[in-house]
DNA sequence: CTTAGATATTTTATGTTTGAAATAATTTAA
DNA sequence: TTAAATTATTTCAAACATAAAATATCTAAG
């Protein structure tokens, strides 16, 4: 074997290593907040955490959005958001309009009630991020968004 | 208001900011990793990623595992890995022992075939992180897995 | 115009997940 | 020892999630 062959090798091994140890501390780190969110969003606003992830998602879009724009930014399957549109909108927080002349699509958005429903979570949700995330400084924090943003431009848009 | 309250008040804010980013970055950046993942274990391996979590835990100690141990460390409800383990037992691919004292408790432990069956899949998985993490060089990844080291050392274990 | 293909969504079957309640076994304290 | 509290697990109902198939609509080639 030569060198550089036993480099590789060695390189190899090393990779291994760190990028699985990266994974799953990402894993674990990502489950504990998500799990101490959906707690406190159930127990504070009777709220689950997929049903605050989709009123986000609306609020950020005035205009609505189509069922497939919300699957391919939540990363959730279709038939997925069928049902959680459904939910919503039987409490009465979302509801579905047909704008286009696309009798396919139907665009999606927050009712007013569901407006003003989730600017009260989204305040509390904010402040609970900035608890939980508090071993974080805001140098610290923005330099590793910066770092995990090569996911966001890498893959976003791939299929599932 | 005084400067220091002025002061107090501007970096709160670009704490909400910085961590909030930070969060979403990360959520996105594990759900994008793990969508990846289940998909080609479902592909390649006809398993469900909860599925090959489980085993993961279980490879990791020959002794076996209580239903409880097996719940705080995969961070799921305990009715959960009740369910898992089920099926996990009707394919064969684990099994529930009866060893101390305690009839309350069962230690679940891989069957030679889960055994064998994981091995298969745990050499997939560590390639599949490598090429998934490939834009973060070894000493980059080692850096960060440290920085999110302060999740395991914080909240792992409270109880949800 | 008609139909083949593409697109958007829903439906279906199965599996996962949660939180709460129920069951069972152990431990502790009076 | 016995009752109360604790611990470990299971059961249950509802929600969530996926992939694949079905449905409905639109677009475009001929």
């Amino acid at each position: 074997m030569t060198a550089s062959q036993e480099m590789l090798k060695a390189d190899r091994a090393t990779d291994d290593k760190s990028r699985v140890r990266l994974w799953l501390r990402l894993l674990r780190a990502s489950r504990a907040i998500e799990g101490e969110l959906r707690e406190r969003l159930r127990t504070t606003y009777n709220v689950t955490l997929p049903r605050f992830d989709v009123m986000a998602a609306l609020y950020r879009e005035p205009e609505g959005m189509l069922m497939s724009q919300l699957s391919k930014y939540l990363m959730v399957s279709n038939g997925n958001v069928t049902g959680l549109i459904d939910r919503l909108t039987t409490d009465g927080l979302v509801q579905r309009t047909l704008r286009d002349g696309d009798r396919r699509t139907s665009v999606v958005l927050l009712t007013k009630e569901g407006h003003e429903n989730f600017e009260q979570m989204a305040a509390s949700h904010r402040e609970w991020i900035n608890e939980l995330l508090s071993h974080f400084s805001p140098d610290e924090a923005e330099t590793l968004a910066d770092t995990l943003k090569v996911f966001a431009s890498d893959w976003e848009g791939e299929p599932r």
